[in-house]
DNA sequence: GACCTAAGTAAACGACCGTTTACAAGGTGA
DNA sequence: TCACCTTGTAAACGGTCGTTTACTTAGGTC
C-alpha cells in the first residue's frame, strides 16, 4: 500500500532538514563542543558522513543550525511597554517558541564556534536590538540586555545553584522583568 | 656557584605547585575543555604524566586549581557601603587580584567539570554570599549576583560584541556598580 | 662509594572525534 | 532492461586527547 502523499525513502532535502533539526536540538542542549556528529546524525536517523556531504562539516552545520534558529523572529517585535514581562516569558518557555540564545551561548567553549556565534549574535541580535532601542546609549542598553540574558541562561542551564527546578522563582522573575523593562524604558 | 637558598633540581612540592599554578592560569583563560594537559605541563616545564601522578588526572587537577583559586578571600570582606564599586573594580582587574570566577564559569562546557565547579561554586561562593547578605530574600539576591557576574564575564571574555577592548565603558560600569550595590542594599 | 628510593622523562596505548573513501542500493530516463 | 546519477552506508583514516607503562636519573643514607 502507498501513502496518499508519496514520501520517497530517499529524499536529500528531507534528510538535510532532519539533520538540521536534530542539530538545532542537540547544539542548543549541549553546546558545540559536547555535541557529536554521530549523536546528531543518530537522532536524524542517518549516517554521520552526510554532515560533511550536505553541510561541509560540523562547524558549517552549526552555523546553518544557528542561522535557521535565528530566522524565527526575535524580540524586536515585542511591544516596548511590556517588553520585560514578555521577554522573560519567552525565555522561561511560557510561550511555545524556544529562544535561540542558548545555542548561541553554548558555542562559547570552542574558539571556532565562538567566532561564528559572535558574528551571528552581532548581526542578528545585537545590532537589530540596538537599532530598535534607539537613542544615545543604545549600545550600552543593548550590552546590558546581553549581560542579563547571558547571566540568566548560563545560571539556569549551566550552573544551576538554587532551587531552579522547573520555573523561575517569583521574586527572581520580577527582578528579571524589571531589568529588561528598564533597558527599553527612557 | 650555588644560590644562597638551595633549590634542588628535583622537588616534588615545587613541581606540584608549578603545575597547579600553570593550571590556574590556563584553566582561567581557556576553560576546562580547551585547556590541554600537555599545554599546562609545558608551561610548568614538566612532563604531562605528572598530572596523573600528582593530582590523579585532569579533572582532579581542575578541582585542585579551582579550590586553590577560591582560597583567596572572596567578596564577603568588602564593605557593604561600597560593595558595588569595589566588586566591579575587582572584576575589572583594577586591583591586582584576579577573580576566580572566570575559571568557575569556564567549566560550564564540560559536564564533568561543570559538576565540580557547581559544587565549589555553591559551597565557596553562593552560600557564603547568601549568609553575608542575610535577610529573607538572601537567596534571590545571591542569585542576582550570580546572574550579573556570569553575564559580565561571559559577555566580556567569551562573546565580546561591543567596544570592550581594555576597560569597561563608563556608563556600563556605572550600571554594573549600581546593580551590585542594589543587591546588598536593604 | 654502593645502594635504593623518589622524581622525572619518553613513548606508547586506547579511546574518541570529525572526516574521507570505497562501495551498495534506489530511482529515473533512454 | 540497461545505464547512470543520486542517495545512503560501512569502515577506515588521521589526529588529538588523557593516561599508563617502562625506563632513566638525581640525591640522600648506611
Amino acid at each position: 500500500m502507498t501513502a496518499t502523499f508519496d514520501v520517497p525513502a530517499r529524499d536529500a532535502d528531507r534528510t538535510r532538514a532532519a539533520i538540521l533539526d536534530a542539530a538545532q536540538q542537540i547544539f542548543a542542549a549541549k553546546g558545540f563542543a559536547e555535541a557529536g556528529v554521530r549523536e546528531i546524525t543518530a537522532r536524524a536517523g542517518v549516517n554521520p558522513s552526510l554532515v560533511s556531504r550536505y553541510f561541509g562539516g560540523k562547524l558549517r552545520l552549526f552555523e546553518a543550525a544557528l542561522d535557521a534558529a535565528l530566522h524565527t523572529r526575535l524580540m524586536t517585535d515585542l511591544p516596548k511597554e511590556e517588553f520585560g514581562r514578555l521577554i522573560v516569558a519567552r525565555f522561561a518557555g511560557d510561550d511555545q517558541r524556544v529562544s535561540p540564545l542558548p545555542m548561541l551561548f553554548g558555542a562559547s567553549a570552542d574558539s571556532e564556534a565562538r567566532a561564528v556565534a559572535q558574528r551571528l549574535l552581532r548581526e542578528r541580535v545585537f545590532e537589530p536590538l540596538k537599532q530598535w532601542i534607539g537613542g544615545d546609549d543604545a549600545d550600552v542598553r543593548a550590552a546590558r540586555f546581553m549581560m542579563v540574558s547571558l547571566g540568566f541562561f548560563t545560571y539556569r542551564d549551566q550552573l544551576p545553584l538554587a532551587e531552579f527546578s522547573g520555573r523561575i522563582e517569583p521574586r527572581l522573575r520580577q527582578w528579571l522583568e524589571r531589568e529588561f523593562q528598564a533597558i527599553v524604558d527612557a
